[in-house]
RNA sequence: GCGCCUCUAGCUCAAUGGCAGAGCAACGGACUCUUAAUCCGCAGGUUCUGGGUUCGAAUCCCAGGGGGCGCACCA
């Protein structure tokens, strides 16, 4: 038998689900007459004598496979496949005498072997080294990583779904970027061997879509794979993936208004609830969605009243008081942005957005209407972590020029994530742009919130590892 | 990059300075209603790597490597 070559292909007709569902309710001993073919992996097997049992394993669920001598081709070769084995097996839909809802296998056909196991039969693999390197095997081990990427596939999907409803288009832009804007990040870089140039993967898709809008796509937005050469961590992946969208004729209002519809019809059409429970806590997406400024924030939080308008020197005080290591060249702006960081963030649980951010560090934000210092963006945190970040785009190509300036300033002192001066960016607002709200979300977060798992790594079907050496 | 923790059979784990073990998987066998089947048998090891201390090291120490968590950076 295991001398044959393996079949090209198998004529699956049924899947254990819809065999289960189909049938679930059936008394022992029932026969039904009906044929089905089903086929996946054999992940237990119970030989006993004249008769076997196992449970074949498919993407949709499993059921128990009844085999016997009398009845089942191959019987001894199927009684001794080994867990893991691949099969297609064509017979009846029974149920035993203890009641176990089985198809009676007829006939079946050996498509693939496992030459290596999957664990222990009862407790799996738990080693997340493993786990991650080795998903393939984690999948069949550990149901929840299936379901978590299942959750992923679902919130994508449906997000694609809902924005096209509401009449956004998806385009793809360029992930390799002559100049890696967009964001604060360090990137990733490589050469084009025929242009002999640096590239850059990109670290965000924002000044591309924007250009989208200033060529008529009043709705536009992309779900896209970016990439940060930064640290990593349960909540960091050098690649993840960010929706961003853009919305012409709208501010941040409308983006707070918008991102709260979003979550919540998300949340009911895969949970079936408001109420996500989070790591053991609940986080109630029906409640009132707090809206409260940054400096309001920080100040509640130093017990101090403070603003982008408060004394340089106070600020690097209260800064210094927690450690944080001030370099000379930080504003007001950026002050208080520690400071929230270092004080408020982790401790909101939210939902909550977290408004009014300070020019100095938001380079690509309008002015505030009223407000002067500070620009028209917020934040939203759920479970102490920024799950998106939105504003009223900056339209003005002169504010633009000055603040890429000053970005640039503080890339040549030293901070190689600040941005650099993008002349066809500017270019292009100078054609215009209309007034425009963009918004950007992490869905590997969303789907960490979504599944209640702790680590990115659960949501990404193969996070970056170092490389095995063998 | 720094700090703490961790690494034993394919998997899950014991052995706390004194003979490296168990369950599951695999392999051989028994069994006509199992449900992590049960039972019998067999095999499986550079205890992450390299040094050191010791009569003796999986165990203690040092260095290196993988992983986890935290910090930093960031989303």
């Amino acid at each position: 038998m295991t001398n044959s070559p393996f079949p090209y292909t198998f004529d699956r007709r049924d899947t254990c689900a819809s065999v289960v569902s189909r049938f679930g309710a059936l008394g022992p001993g029932s026969s039904t007459g009906v044929a089905v073919s089903v086929a996946g992996r054999v992940m237990l097997m119970r030989p006993q004598g004249k008769l076997a049992f196992a449970r074949l394993v498919d993407a949709s669920g499993s059921i128990q496979l009844f085999a016997s001598q009398a009845d089942t081709g191959n019987f001894e070769e199927l009684s001794k496949l080994s867990l893991g084995d691949w099969v297609g097996v064509d017979g009846e839909v029974i149920t035993t005498k203890k009641g176990e809802l089985s198809v009676k296998v007829d006939t079946w056909v050996l498509l693939a072997q496992a030459r290596r196991g999957f664990g222990d039969k009862w407790k799996g693999i738990s080693d997340p080294d493993l786990r991650y390197r080795q998903r393939y095997v984690d999948l069949w081990a550990n149901p929840s990583s299936r379901e978590s990427l299942l959750m992923r596939a679902a919130t994508i999907s449906f997000i694609r779904n809902w924005l096209e409803k509401r009449g956004f288009i998806e385009i793809d832009t360029p992930v390799l970027h002559p100049i890696a804007g967009g964001a604060t990040a360090r990137p990733f870089v490589t050469t084009h061997n025929t242009l002999d140039m640096d590239l850059y993967l990109r670290i965000a898709p924002e000044l591309y879509l924007k250009r989208l809008v200033v060529g008529g796509f009043d709705r536009v937005y992309e779900i896209a794979r970016v990439f940060r050469n930064e640290g990593m961590s349960p909540r960091h992946n050098p690649e993840f993936t960010m929706l961003e969208l853009y919305q012409a004729y709208s501010d941040y209002n409308d983006a707070m208004v918008l991102i709260k519809e979003l979550l919540m019809d998300l949340a009911k059409e895969l949970t079936g609830d408001l109420v996500l429970t989070y790591q053991g806590n609940l986080i109630d997406l029906g409640s009132t969605w707090e809206k409260r400024s940054l400096s309001e924030l920080v100040s509640e939080a130093i017990g101090l009243e403070v603003s982008v308008s408060t004394d340089r020197e106070v600020l690097v005080e209260q800064c210094k008081a927690r450690d944080i290591q001030v370099k000379d060249d930080w504003g007001q702006g950026k002050l208080i942005l520690e400071l929230y960081e270092k004080t408020c963030e982790a401790t909101l649980w939210g939902p909550i957005f977290v408004t009014d951010f300070p020019r100095e560090v938001s380079p690509l934000a309008r002015a505030h209407r009223s407000q002067p210092g500070l620009t028209e963006r917020f934040e939203l945190i759920i479970a102490g972590r920024e799950l998106v970040n939105a504003f009223s785009e900056l339209c003005d190509p002169d504010d633009q020029r000055s603040r890429f300036e000053s970005q640039a300033a503080i890339k040549a002192s030293g901070d190689d994530e600040a941005m650099e001066v993008d002349e066809d960016y500017l270019r292009a607002l100078e054609y215009g742009l209309p007034p425009t709200m963009g918004l950007g979300m992490g869905i590997d977060r969303l789907v960490m919130l979504l599944a209640d798992v702790s680590t990115i790594k659960e949501v990404i079907a193969f996070p970056t590892l170092r490389p095995e050496v063998y």
